[in-house]
Formats: C-alpha cells, sequence, structure tokens
RNA sequence: GGGAAAUUAGCUCAGCUGGUUCAGAGCACCUCGUUUACACCGAGGGGGUCGGGGGUUCGAACCCCUCAUUUCCCACCA
C-alpha cells in the first residue's frame, strides 16, 4: 500500500483550511435557520498566541463547528482589542530603541507611532487562530479601535453621562514613577518584600521642655512623615487616653497636627499608634476624608520628594527614606528599627514599586447596572458554567464599587470631555458641540444674539481644550457583543437584530468582573437585553509544577511550535484533554503527544478499510457485529451529546476516543476483518464505511483537519465539491438495545478469558484452541460464535453438560467454560485460585446477607435496592454452587 | 483578615439524586508479543483506608462538624 503508516498534519492543514476559507464555510448572513453565534474575547491586537487562547480558541471552534454540522446558522466573531496599556507600553518601548521619549513627541505623533505599530504586528494572532483551525467568520473581523467602534464608545460615554452615571472624582491611583502614569489594579503585582519598620517619636504638644513627652509611631515609610495630617489612637487604647484631644508636632519639620481617634487603628500591631498620610496612602486618605484632614501631597510624578517635603527636597523616595532615618536619629526621635516583611505592589511593567497617589479621575456609577446583571445569573438567564463562580460573582455584583474608567494614556479613545481656561468642563463629542455646550451654560435663557453667540465662541475656542485621558480599555470591550454587529450605530440592523443575543461566551475567570459582568451590565443598558447565555469559563493553563505559564518564568511552549510538532488536531486534542471546565489545567505536552497518536490511530482504521478488496459473491458473515456496532455508536453518541449539552467538553472528547479506538478499532473492526489476503463482502464494507463516515462526523468538531482529509477519499464515493465534512449533517441519536449491548459484554468478556488462559499459558496466538460450555444462563452464544472463534482463534466449539476434567475452566457469568489443553493442568494451583474466588464470595454473600437480614434496612431501603441485593445474592450463591462442583471434580 | 473552592491510582481527572460488583477512565508503569491497519501498535496485568478525625444514616467518596494542606477571589494593619 503507498499510503504512509503516519498521518502527515502539515500536508494536509494549510489545504484544507484555504479549502474552507475558498468555499466561504465560516461565514454567515442571518437566515432562516437557528443562529448559534460565540463572539471572541479580542485578545490584544498586539499580542501572540499564548497556550491560554489556544485552550481558549478550541473549546470555540468545537462548539461552533459542532453548532453548524447541527444545521444551525454558526457565527463566530473574531476581533481584537487595541489594550490601551500594553500596547502603548509596548509603544514606548519600541520608540525607546529608536531613541525617542514619549514626552517629545506630540499627542498626534505619538498616535501616528502606535498606528504603523499596529499595523505592523496587528492581526498576527488571528493569522496563528488560523493555524489552529479556527473556524471564524473573518470578513466580520472588528477592531475595538476602529472608527464606528470608537463612536460607540463615545456615544456610550455621552449617554451615562447624560444619565447621571459618569462623573469625575479623586481618587487613589496606583501610580507608577517610573512609567508615569496610573496603572489599574490588576496591573499591580503584590510581592512579598523586606522592610524595616521605623519607630518614629513624635514630641506631644504643651508638655514640659525638661520632661518632655513622646509619642511612638511605627512606619515603613518616615519619608512621608513630612505629609502627616494626624495621628491616630484608637478610642479603646487606655494606653493613650491622655493624649485624647492633644496635638504632636511632626519630627524635623515641627509642624503641629492633631491626635484623632478612629477603631480603624489596630491596638496591638505597632505602637498602636497611626501616622495619617492622606495624600500618601489608601486608608489613611479615607481615614482623612472621614476627619476632615488636609491632603499634603509631597511627591513629584517621578517619585521625589517636592517642596511641601520642605527637607530633602529633590531626593528620590527610597533614597530620601535612608536619608530621613539618619536626620531623625540624629534628631532624636529615631527609637529603633526592626525588620519587618510586608507587601508592597510593583508596576507589572517598569517593576516600579507603586505610590498611591490622589488624582482626578472619571467614574461610572455602577449600582443601578449592577442590579439586571445580578438577577439575570442569579435565576439562571445567563448561565456560567461551572456554577461555584455564581458565588463568586454575586458577591462583587453585591459589593460593586464605581468604575475608573479613564486612564493617563494616549492610546485609546480619548474622553469627549472638554475645558477652557477657568476648568470648567463639559462633555460633547466634538468641539463643535462642546462650544455649544458651553454657550447653553453661559446663555441659560437663550436670548443671545447671532452675533454674540459668535463672539462668545471666538473668545472661548482657543482656550478649548480635550481632556487627554483615554477610556479604560474595558470600556470598549464592555460593548463588545453589541459593537460587532453594529448594533450602536443601527440599533435595528438584520445583523444585531438576528445574532444577538449571542449563544456561549467562552473565556478565563479572572476576567468574570472586568469584562462579563461589565458585558452584561451593557447589554440591559444599551439593548435591553442580555448578551450571551451561557459563559463557559476555563481554567488557566499551567505548566506540571502548577506554575502559572509565563513568559518571565519561560515555562510556556509556543504554541505554534506545537502545532508544528504535533499537528493541530493533536494539540486541540491534547488542550481538551486536561481541560475540565472551571479548573486549572496541568499542561503536559505528553496530552499534546497522546492526541497526535490518535489522529494516527484514525489514519490507519483508515488505511485498514481502504485496503480491503470486495467480492461481491460474499454473503456478509458479519450482521452480529454490524448490529452491536451500531447500538454501540448510539449509545456513545447519546453520552456525547449529554456530555455537551452540560459543557463537558473533555468528558464528550473522551467518550469519542473510547468509541473510536476500543469499540471501532480494537473490536469492531477486528470483527469484520477478514484473514488476511483475503476480500471482504460487499455489504460489510459498505456499513463499515458508512460507519467510518459517522466517526468522522463526530470527530470533526475536535479534529477537523484529519477529518476533512480522510472525508474526501474515494472510499466513501464521489462527492461534490460543497460536500465537505466541516458542514456534514451531525449524526442523530438513535436507540441503543441495552439488553444486546450487555450481551456483547459478556462476549468480550469471553474473548478476554481465552486470551489470558493463553497469556497464562504461554500459547501462541497462532494455535487454535477447542472450547467447550456448559451453559448455565440462557445468553444465546451460537449468535455470537462467529466473534469468538475470530478474536479468540477457537478451533471448535462443544456445548457441554458436565465438567470436563484435566482442561482449564474459567467462568463468565455464571457459565463455565472449558479449554482442553495437551498438557496437563496444575491441580493445585487450580484449587488455589477456586479456593480464593470462594473466599471472596463468602465474604460478599456476609455482607449481602447482613444488608438483607437488617431489618432497618429492608424497612427504609427502596424496593428495587432490597431486590437487587436478593439478585447479587442468588447470584453470589449459584457462582459458589458451581465453584464448589468444581473443586469437588478437581479430587 | 473576609469569602469561595479543592483534596479520589504515579499523573490529569470522572464519580450527576447517599444504594447495581462502586471505588472508575485516560495516560504512565509492569509482563508478553515485531501476526497480516497502526510499536505513535496489540494482548494481559499491578496499583487507591476516596487528605486525617468525628458525626448523621439500615447504608457515606457523596450529607454535617472539625483539623490539615492547596488554590482562587476580595481587602490588605501602618
Amino acid at each position: 500500500m503507498s499510503i504512509s503508516t503516519k498521518y502527515d498534519p502539515a500536508a494536509t492543514e494549510d489545504k484544507w483550511y484555504s479549502y474552507w476559507m475558498s468555499k466561504n464555510f465560516f461565514h454567515s448572513e442571518p437566515d432562516e435557520r437557528e443562529p448559534y453565534t460565540i463572539v471572541i474575547p479580542p485578545p490584544n491586537v498586539t499580542g501572540v498566541l499564548h497556550m491560554g487562547h489556544m485552550l481558549n480558541n478550541t473549546i470555540q471552534d468545537v462548539l461552533i463547528r459542532r453548532a453548524r454540522m447541527m444545521g444551525k446558522n454558526a457565527c463566530w466573531v473574531p476581533g481584537t482589542d487595541h489594550a490601551s496599556i500594553a500596547t502603548e507600553a509596548k509603544v514606548v518601548a519600541m520608540l525607546k530603541e529608536r531613541g525617542i521619549s514619549k514626552k517629545d513627541l506630540t499627542r498626534e505623533e505619538f498616535l501616528k507611532y502606535a498606528w504603523e505599530w499596529k499595523e505592523k504586528y496587528g492581526g498576527i494572532i488571528l493569522e496563528q487562530l488560523k493555524k489552529l483551525g479556527a473556524s471564524c467568520d473573518w470578513e466580520r473581523t472588528r477592531f475595538t479601535m476602529e472608527d464606528d467602534l470608537s463612536d460607540a464608545v463615545i456615544d456610550t460615554f455621552i449617554h451615562l453621562y447624560k444619565k447621571g452615571r459618569i462623573y469625575r472624582g479623586i481618587r487613589m491611583v496606583n501610580w507608577d514613577p517610573a512609567g508615569k502614569t496610573a496603572v489599574s489594579d490588576e496591573e499591580v503585582i503584590r510581592k512579598e518584600v523586606n522592610q524595616k519598620l521605623y519607630y518614629i517619636k513624635y514630641l506631644v504638644a504643651g508638655t514640659d521642655v525638661a520632661t518632655p513627652e513622646f509619642i511612638t509611631v511605627a512606619t515603613t515609610r518616615p519619608e512621608t512623615i513630612m505629609a502627616d495630617a494626624a495621628i491616630c489612637i484608637n478610642p479603646n487604647d487606655e494606653r493613650y487616653t491622655h493624649l485624647k484631644g492633644k496635638s504632636v508636632f511632626v519630627p524635623l519639620i515641627n509642624r503641629e497636627i492633631p491626635v484623632i481617634e478612629d477603631e480603624y487603628v489596630t491596638m496591638d500591631f505597632g505602637t498602636g499608634c497611626l501616622k495619617v498620610t492622606p495624600a500618601h496612602d489608601l486608608n489613611d486618605y479615607e481615614l482623612g476624608v472621614k476627619h476632615k484632614l488636609p491632603v499634603i501631597d509631597i511627591l513629584n510624578d517621578d517619585g521625589t520628594l517636592n517642596e511641601l517635603a520642605v527637607v530633602l527636597v529633590g531626593e528620590d523616595r527610597f533614597v530620601a527614606r535612608k536619608k530621613i532615618a539618619v536626620l531623625l536619629d540624629e534628631a532624636g526621635h529615631l527609637d529603633k528599627v526592626e525588620d519587618y516583611k510586608s507587601q508592597v505592589g510593583f508596576s507589572e511593567r517598569t517593576n516600579a514599586a507603586i505610590e498611591p497617589k490622589l488624582s482626578m479621575q472619571w467614574f461610572c456609577k455602577m449600582d443601578e447596572m449592577a442590579k439586571p446583571a445580578l438577577e439575570d445569573v442569579l435565576n439562571g438567564d445567563v448561565k456560567l458554567i461551572p456554577e461555584k463562580f455564581v458565588n463568586t460573582y454575586r458577591h462583587w455584583m453585591e459589593n460593586v464599587r464605581d468604575w475608573n474608567i479613564s486612564r493617563q494614556l494616549w492610546w485609546g479613545q480619548q474622553i469627549p470631555a472638554w475645558y477652557d481656561d477657568k476648568g470648567n468642563w463639559v462633555v460633547a463629542k466634538t468641539r463643535e458641540e462642546a462650544l455649544d455646550e458651553f454657550l447653553k451654560v453661559k446663555d441659560i435663557d437663550g436670548v443671545f444674539t447671532d452675533a454674540e453667540v459668535a463672539g462668545f465662541k471666538h473668545q472661548l475656542s482657543p482656550f478649548l481644550h480635550q481632556d487627554p485621558d483615554v477610556m479604560d480599555t474595558w470600556f470598549s470591550s464592555w460593548l463588545w457583543p453589541i459593537s460587532v454587529f453594529d448594533g450602536f450605530k443601527n440599533p435595528d440592523n438584520k445583523d444585531i437584530n438576528y445574532y444577538y443575543p449571542t449563544n456561549d461566551l467562552v473565556t478565563a475567570p479572572e476576567i468574570l468582573f472586568f469584562w462579563v459582568a461589565r458585558m452584561i451590565m451593557a447589554g440591559h443598558e444599551f439593548r435591553g437585553q442580555k448578551p450571551f447565555t451561557n459563559v463557559y469559563l476555563t481554567g488557566i493553563v499551567r505548566d506540571k509544577l502548577g506554575r502559572k505559564m509565563s513568559k518571565s518564568l519561560g515555562n510556556s511552549p509556543d504554541p505554534i511550535g506545537l502545532i508544528e510538532k504535533y499537528g493541530a488536531d493533536g494539540v486541540r486534542v491534547g488542550m481538551l484533554l486536561c481541560s475540565p471546565a472551571g479548573n486549572d489545567l496541568m499542561f503536559d505536552e505528553s496530552y499534546c503527544e497522546q492526541g497526535r497518536n490518535f489522529a494516527n490511530k484514525i489514519w490507519n482504521a483508515f488505511r485498514l478499510v481502504k485496503g480491503w478488496e470486495v467480492d461481491d459473491s460474499l454473503e456478509n458473515p458479519n450482521a452480529q457485529a454490524i448490529l452491536w456496532f451500531e447500538n454501540r455508536f448510539n449509545e456513545a453518541l447519546g453520552e456525547i451529546q449529554d456530555n455537551f449539552a452540560s459543557y463537558r467538553l473533555s468528558e464528550a472528547l473522551m467518550a469519542c476516543y473510547k468509541l473510536v479506538w476500543d469499540d471501532f478499532c480494537a473490536w469492531y473492526l477486528e470483527m469484520v476483518k477478514p484473514d488476511y489476503q483475503h476480500p471482504i463482502d460487499a455489504e460489510t464494507l459498505k456499513v463499515t464505511v458508512g460507519f467510518f463516515e459517522n466517526i468522522l462526523k463526530l470527530l470533526h468538531p475536535f479534529m477537523p483537519f484529519l477529518t476533512e482529509e480522510l472525508w474526501h477519499d474515494e472510499i466513501f464515493g464521489h462527492r461534490d465539491e460543497l460536500d465537505c465534512c466541516i458542514v456534514a449533517s451531525y449524526p442523530t441519536v438513535g436507540a441503543a438495545d441495552a439488553a444486546l449491548l450487555k450481551e456483547v459484554e459478556t462476549i468480550k468478556g469471553l474473548v478476554a478469558e481465552i486470551r489470558n488462559v493463553r497469556n497464562t499459558k504461554q500459547i501462541s496466538p497462532k494455535e487454535a484452541l477447542p472450547l467447550a460450555i456448559k451453559l448455565n444462563s440462557t445468553l444465546e452464544y451460537e449468535k455470537w460464535l462467529n466473534i469468538v472463534f475470530k478474536l479468540a482463534n477457537i478451533s471448535q466449539v462443544e456445548f457441554v453438560n458436565a465438567k470436563i476434567p484435566g482442561a482449564v475452566a474459567f467462568m463468565v457469568g455464571n457459565d463455565e467454560f472449558f479449554i482442553y489443553l495437551s498438557e496437563e493442568i496444575d491441580v493445585d494451583a487450580e484449587r488455589e485460585r477456586l479456593n480464593a474466588e470462594l473466599v471472596y464470595l463468602q465474604g460478599f454473600l456476609k455482607s449481602v446477607d447482613a444488608k438483607l437480614s437488617n431489618e432497618r434496612f429492608v424497612q427504609n431501603a427502596k424496593p428495587e435496592v432490597i431486590q437487587n441485593e436478593r439478585n447479587k445474592k442468588a447470584d453470589a450463591e449459584s457462582k459458589m454452587k458451581i465453584i464448589e462442583e468444581s473443586l469437588a471434580a478437581l479430587k
């Protein structure tokens, strides 16, 4: 045979992907069929494929391909996210390499570079998805910063502003002094750091100069004492009762600050006294607000001390920390220094220690919008899979905090707020509209003449400037399920009406709040309807040591390299084999190897069938085998469908795997396989090819390339050019005869026993053995003898009424079997074996009897459970009887 | 510190309403086999006190309590 014994993915994958594209199979247009829609979680436009994407997109592709085959109008919308922070960081780094600093560029110049970068690297990731086999509707590819989507972002901002949902406010942000920008909480990496705890003595006001009284405060940040606004004690702390209402002096600068009381202070930490520094600590800020303390910010944007610090002005905060310790010591204000470990936040990008910093930000109110979004999940309109995330989701939604939507970046949608020279501001989409808004404020009654209006605008215009900040990337991604279908610009277009709400969303649990929850909110706010029905939350891909895969650890395999090594189908199978829904998966390349082996197994099964020559004169001897496999297929298909219905994808795959490898290859094909170099009958071949075709359909969602390759082989007959596996109709579940299937399990048990005899007696598989059956049950072995002959290499079968002395004996169910061998059997060993079995059965019977003689069991248990125990008892008893007879016969 | 979850074979995991010979699967491992689709293979096999302890029940991997370990989320004590 000329076909290779190995499946070669490289020779098939690109070929079929292009073919599918050329026939437009991925494209969807609204029609009369039921839609099945997934919107991709848009990857970062300049990102590259990592293992998380592989998992995520494999799952989506499996779902979409299956839906397509089930006759639904399947639409998988791809796209990318502009990812402001990540992309801007990359562009800044690229510019730095070219010797260009961002601060030397205008906004327009910078954005020009950014767009160039996006054009160059954007979309690499989408090309990589194609290698994986992702059947996205590429004609629908969207980008969160393209014009329509940006318009939607600006419009929704204005809409929410007008509704009173968006406001400006001061907030403590995570300031990155190296990047000179605020970063989001997600981009702050907390690490435990060895620090020092400085005990600083503050002089209490009004105490005698001769016997000065001090109050000692423990802090890790002595350089911020110049920003102190108060000292706080716990009102229940008896040690400090005498200080209530007093004030103290900040060391070195001798500024007087009050002693305040708040139960926030932990009495048994440090000295039980807390220095309150509203400008440089979040908790202190909140305390400051509560107690109406002044905010004194002593740091510049780059982390150096400013004039308000009075001392050490211009020094970096860490240098200042060391120096001030010396100054304090010299001034007699340093009591002691202890080693101390604590968590410090670092910027993910610059690795600089994060500085809490107060700044003016834009916020979006969440409480109103959170309500319907919470309800959707609680009442099951939106299902989270696995369900365990519902708790977490509820907890977050019930404690939702307002959303800081501004970012001090340039790459993104610029906030549509406009300021005049006096700091007044309006929200408007364009400069023109902003002028009108300002006019409205000025000319409340609308009495201005045209000339006055023109004059006002002319005067204002030079001073009018737009807010430099952009919006948080999530503020565009939360619109994604609507915006990809143009649901903002044309809210009544046929796409959005047809595809929305979408069906399934596949994403990572870590963005359940940032993205999923907000999409549900946006769905209700802008569409009056949830955006999707099912949310499948995948796990985090970890290495086999349980570590998260990351570039810095270098423990992440290159996905494209894996595809080249194992084939896309192999990798897809490998990803799914180790990925229960919602649990992290411990990825190991060996799973891909298993996937590749599976592909090869299918390939070779195909080679076998393809190699069969037909002899039309032959009768079909395989009716029973065919009947069995039909039923087995239906049984397995039922399981597979159940697994899909509950999103147990790895189990669905495993069911397919076992159906193909065990049932089809190991049993069915061996049952019907003609003898070496003998032809097969036409009927068996036809039926087998039909089975194979159904198997290809079942496997297609998991292994699209291999199945499509085989689908087009001539053994399946002529196919026209649109007759492809990708659009073949998925098999439907037929009846499975449970009794028949059970019978075959017994026959398989018999075959296994005979093989076992061969194995233990070291008999060659080529030597045909005579089999005798002493029938105690009603099973009709005659029907299956052909199969037993073939699979166990039996020379003859004889039904007997008595045990055959000196033969090897074994039982399957309650039937006894004998194989007479020329050599003598080892009577002692046989007796031992039978005795052991008898002992086991005696124990078993004892436990069953114990149950049945327990009155409370008989009273309480369900009737079928009791009946079952009775059956077990009868079964065991008859088996024991047979064994006892056998033992007797041995003597 | 608050909340959630997990713990079953060497590994990754099923075990859905407490009850069938219920202790399972795949991989790995061991033995045998290069026979005719496939050694990326076949046949056979070993392997677990269901994290520990207690309880409820006629009956517990499953329900309750408790301890241990791990993971995640939230907040982070200066």
